[in-house]
RNA sequence: GGGCCGAUAGAUCAGACCGGAAGAUCGCCUGCUUUGCAAGCAGGAGGCCGUGGGUUCAAAUCCCGCUCGGUCCA
């Protein structure tokens, strides 16, 4: 980082000059005479209730005064992207603008949709979400609002100078701040990989925007310049509405009519001149702890001298209510744009905001619904984003489902903290470790816990440190990933020119491993989830293909054919035929289920073999017998329709703009050009793989089976073609042979089971009724002629082969003074059970160990009832022959007592 | 993707630490009481203790897989 990367002919010639903060020590450009860089810590806030702009505008009105503002300057418009970052593998969310153009458009591979361009894009950060509501700045969800260009060699745009200078003039000329108060922080940026410098642009005490000059790649041996330099500018839309209006906070700025809402509903009242100096203090600082925040508040109420506690009447509901308003904003987002509430992924944080909300809302104690706050924060957005007035019923029912897993949630807690409570002794309270397992387990912080008992609670200061102390777990080492030969030659695949060419000749071109790349090949690579084809190859066995970059490399049975020979190849057709039919019906089970499900389902998944087909969808819950039925019903309703598949390679940029983001189901997919699959109206995916020309290709197709496999995705079995014929005439085959069994015909055969199943378990019961009676009548007989020592009958007896100990015994002791012996031999162990009466005062346990002592074995029990067993059983005998003695014994001793 | 908790009667859960006769409450059924309802009283039905292995004389209980659910974290 040297001086002259910051060193611009527009500073210069505008008459900047360039300053060092004492404070921080960071330089910076001004045409003011600042003493510092004007961020805090250097230095407070002064736009709070002064404003340096010349008109106060709301969030959408600064929103169109930027896009406009950039389009009047030769930018071209761009629709946002989605927050779920669809096109990338590497994050879920869209975190900045310039992710939207990462890798493809960065490395050169993709055109960007216009250059230079503007947009507006929606983000989620989650690193913050402890600061939401807190310190006046920090969101989960925002918008950056940002100018970009992209300069490749011979084709530049734009870079430093003229953005800075567009810069500055949107804040000076459109939004009308003094020239003086801008301040142009000298920063480093670094990113994924790449680094360049930055300007930091601090207006008032805010850092309004940052503008990124991405020039460098950063590679383990050192810094390369890049072949493409980037403009990446990113200026904080709720940020700069809130300085034009020198609201107290952004929440207070942009959150409209929904903040307005809530304060009307809680009742709350805050004096401004408390809240500006709050804001103040804390855009001083990162709460990073709980001791932090309380610090602020400190400090607020001694400047406005007022105690702490009366500080905090007033802004405790603020708070909430600000959390309320930033976690409905980010759920509308999130879901609409496809994330489906979980406990895994994305969906973890929509949850997570679903979850902190609803807590905020309790801790108000207001009577409103989540999703009613969601459903303004929609309505709110609409006119802007019009996709969310589509989806708004979707939204709010996915929303209503999650509040209720919540209060489920509590509810179980609820009954779990009281069971907890009682079992604690009398001055005892929750231990740490326990408030740590019901968090953790159970998804009951320590503050929801306080509420559920009377039981006094403490709660560490770190306890969400001790939390995240049980997550930490030794470093694993990374799985190596098989060296990929990169290098290979480009092979030509005949499969996209004409699926239906299965034979063709071609000429080797490399062989390497235990398999051959071709120039050409009709073979289908392993991909997008439909497996490889199989043939032959220069007479040889394909078992395997597989794609590495533009090559496909065959994978042969025995000896490869010499580099540079001409091969015959034949790809096996059955095979083909059914993965491509598997994969069509894919597609169009995938968009039935959003139609049929809501637009909040996306694949999440998929795989087609040659005998059946599964693909994952985003979904709530599992599918009802009804859903399912739908399902299969319109999926063979579509293939009747005879529909034609339309399949084209397109510009990328053109085929979102046609079909939008939902044509990454299958994740992201590279390249500037993409082929696009699209069943018309109902169906339009990037996609490699190939397909029917038309519906009625598919054939029949069968729904066997739907599960949830986790929470958020439903899977769904499918079969087509004739897998799906044979699975229908196994079933019915069986369901016949089910009937002839019963004897009825199969309309009955249900009525029958169910009748058969109830007759055996009435009969069960009556048998061992009867037993019982048999048992207890016997046993008069039996204590009767039993041996009586000292006022006790001694009942000895062996069980034979499948008699049952237990209601022999039970019966036996039911009368008065009894012991009872019984023995069994089972395979080649043996088994004693004692038992008595409870008028007896003999130890079973004592009589047991006695018998075991002759026979071996081990046992044990309870004062009334022991078993063992496990010895040998010709010592029977005369173990049975010692009991009269050892209970004549026992029984003097209970009596010497 | 990882950690933790859980699965026992129709429901909610004890029992598990420390292996030895499967329990409670609510609900359900029958009878009594009541003009009827709610309630009360008396009696009763209802369980492959998720699943597969292992240890043991003996497993709901201890150990290991698996399935399913919950939850926290990335």
């Amino acid at each position: 980082m040297t001086a002259s990367e910051y060193d611009l002919d527009f500073f210069r010639t505008k008459g900047f000059a360039r300053r060092t903060c004492p404070k921080c020590g960071r330089h910076f450009w001004s045409l003011g005479t600042w003493e510092t860089c004007g961020e805090p810590p250097c230095e407070e806030y002064t736009f709070i209730g002064n404003s340096p702009m010349k008109e106060s505008l709301g969030l959408h009105e600064m929103r169109e005064a930027y896009l406009s503002f950039f389009e009047d300057r030769g930018h071209t418009r761009v629709a946002r992207y989605p927050i779920v970052a669809r096109w990338r593998d590497d994050v879920f969310f869209t975190q900045a603008s310039i992710y939207d153009f990462q890798p493809w458009v960065i490395d050169g591979v993709v055109d960007p949709p216009a250059n230079p361009l503007v947009i507006s894009q929606t983000c989620v950060r989650f690193n913050d979400i402890d600061n939401v509501g807190k310190t006046g700045r920090h969101h989960t969800f925002f918008e950056m609002l940002a100018h970009h260009a992209f300069n490749r060699k011979g084709r530049e745009v734009y870079f430093k100078e003229r953005t800075v200078e567009l810069c500055h003039e949107f804040f000076t000329g459109r939004l009308g701040t003094p020239p003086e108060r801008m301040r142009y922080v000298e920063e480093w940026w670094e990113g994924g990989g790449n680094s360049g410098p930055c300007l930091e642009v601090i207006l008032d005490g805010a850092e309004l925007a940052t503008l990124v000059f991405m020039m460098y790649r950063d590679l383990p041996e050192g810094r390369r310049p890049l072949s493409m330099t980037v403009v990446d500018t990113g200026y904080g839309l709720e940020r700069i509405a809130w300085v034009s209006q020198g609201a107290s906070s952004t929440y207070e700025a942009v959150f409209g009519p929904v903040v307005t809402y809530l304060k009307d509903v809680v009742g709350a009242s805050a004096e401004s001149a408390m809240l500006n100096e709050y804001s103040k203090i804390a855009g001083m600082t990162n709460a990073k702890t709980a001791a932090d925040v309380r610090k602020i508040r400190e400090m607020t109420a001694s400047r406005i001298g007022i105690s702490y506690e009366e500080l905090m009447k007033d802004l405790r509901p603020l708070e909430d209510i600000y959390v309320v308003c930033d976690h409905s904003r980010a759920l509308a987002f999130l879901i609409n744009d496809g994330v489906v509430p979980s406990n895994v992924r994305e969906g973890y944080f929509a949850r997570l905001l679903v979850r902190r909300g609803l807590r905020a809302m309790r801790s108000l104690g207001i009577d409103v619904t989540l999703s009613d706050v969601v459903g303004r924060q929609i309505d709110f957005f609409s006119p802007i984003f019009p996709e969310m007035r589509e989806n708004r019923e979707d939204i709010l029912s996915l929303v209503e489902v999650e509040e209720g897993r919540y209060r489920e949630t509590l509810a179980r807690g609820k009954s779990l903290v009281s069971r907890i409570s009682k079992d604690l002794k009398p001055g005892e309270k929750i231990s740490t470790e326990k408030l740590i397992e019901l968090y953790d387990s159970h998804g009951l912080n320590p503050e929801i816990v306080k509420e559920f008992t009377t039981i006094e609670v403490d709660i560490p200061d770190d306890f969400y440190i001790q939390v995240s102390a049980r997550h930490e777990k030794p470093e694993r080492d990374e799985v190596k990933g098989e060296s990929i030969p990169d290098n290979l030659p480009e092979t030509k695949m005949l499969f996209y020119d004409d699926p239906r060419k299965l034979d063709f000749e071609a000429t080797v071109l490399a062989a390497i491993g235990g398999g051959v790349v071709l120039d050409q090949t009709a073979f289908y690579p392993e991909g997008g989830g439909q497996e490889s084809d199989t043939g032959s190859l220069g007479g040889k066995r394909v078992t395997k293909a597989l794609r590495i970059g533009n090559a496909v490399i065959h994978l042969l049975d025995g000896a490869l054919p010499k580099e540079g020979s001409r091969v015959k190849g034949s790809v096996d057709r059955e095979r083909r035929l059914q993965l491509m039919r598997h994969h069509t019906a894919a597609h169009l089970i995938n968009g039935i289920s959003r139609k049929i499900l809501g637009n909040h389902v996306w694949q999440a998944g998929a795989h087609k073999s040659e005998a059946e087909g599964r693909l994952d969808i985003t979904h709530h819950e599992g599918l009802t017998a009804e859903q399912k039925n739908a399902i299969e019903r319109e999926v063979n309703r579509v293939v009747l329709e005879d529909i034609p598949v339309r399949v084209q390679f397109m510009p990328r940029i053109e085929a979102e703009r046609l079909h939008g983001f939902r044509l990454y189901q299958g994740g992201a997919v590279p390249g500037g050009t993409i082929r696009v699959v699209e069943v018309p109206s109902l169906d339009a995916e990037a996609c490699g793989g190939l397909h029917c020309e038309r519906t009625s290709q598919v054939g029949l197709v069968r729904i066997p089976r739907t599960k949830r496999i986790q929470d958020g995705v439903v899977r769904i079995e499918f079969l087509v073609g004739m897998p799906a014929v044979d699975s229908t005439m196994r079933e019915s085959g069986e369901l016949d042979r089910l009937a002839a069994e019963l004897g009825v015909p199969l309309q009955d055969a249900v009525a029958r089971a169910i009748e058969y199943r109830d007759l055996s378990r009435k009969q069960g019961r009556e048998l061992r009724r009867v037993s019982d009676i048999l048992h207890l009548s016997d046993s008069a007989v039996v204590i009767k002629d039993a041996e009586k020592i000292d006022g006790i009958s001694l009942v000895v007896r062996e069980a034979k082969e499948g008699e049952e100990p237990m209601p022999m015994l039970r019966a036996l002791t039911a009368n008065p003074k009894v012991v009872a012996v019984i023995t069994a031999v089972e395979g080649t162990g043996l088994k004693v059970l004692v038992a008595r009466s409870s008028d007896v005062e003999i130890d079973c346990r004592a009589v047991l160990k006695e018998v075991m002592k002759i026979t071996g074995g081990g046992g044990g029990g309870k004062k009334e009832f022991a078993q063992g067993g496990g010895g040998d059983p010709t010592k029977l005998p005369e173990a049975i022959g010692m009991i009269p003695k050892i209970i004549r014994r026992l029984a003097k001793d209970e009596i010497g007592r």
